[in-house]
DNA sequence: TGATTAAGTCAAGGATGCTTTACAATGAAA
DNA sequence: TTTCATTGTAAAGCATCCTTGACTTAATCA
């Protein structure tokens, strides 16, 4: 799932640990989203979305909505 | 963090299993979600904002901005 | 009454998100 | 050249998300 964060940072000239201290998460996190080891939580997607001003949508990329099973009860 | 989960299924007449088998994951995991015991990651927020056809803030209500603190670097 | 469906819950385990500490590589600037 | 800021990465550990399997309760209905 990609992301549009080290642009949006490089925009207000931010470093990865200016972003990670106004979002109150560690700089790695930060640093692990932009180079896509992970996705954030959502209440993390929702605090990114509230500083930028923007929706998480014109963040995050929509996943390739992988077709997986749950073949449960 | 609080949804809209309950209320979107309902005015669809749609059971939790239906709804899990659509997002496929748990019947548990809708039922988890639906009664506040967590939040879904971020690829399962998109994933239940396409099926609804709405933005993942209409469905998700943010949460209370919990003032954390990352002391790192 | 007995069967079925829906919802709630629990336990155990695997996968993912995030932390701290630490170190290496790069580039800019004195 | 040395220093400094920035970025990338790794390991270990804890928290959260999601799974399967199983059980309980309530409502509906033949």
């Amino acid at each position: 799932m990609k992301n549009r964060l080290r642009v949006l940072r490089a925009e207000r000239d931010w470093s990865q640990a200016d972003l990670a201290q106004a979002l109150g998460v560690s700089r790695q996190t930060i640093n692990a989203l932009e180079t896509g080891k992970y996705d954030p939580s959502l209440p993390l997607a929702f605090k990114i979305a509230d500083l930028f001003e923007l929706a998480i949508e014109q963040i995050f990329e929509r996943p390739n909505a992988d077709n997986q099973q749950a073949t449960n009860d």
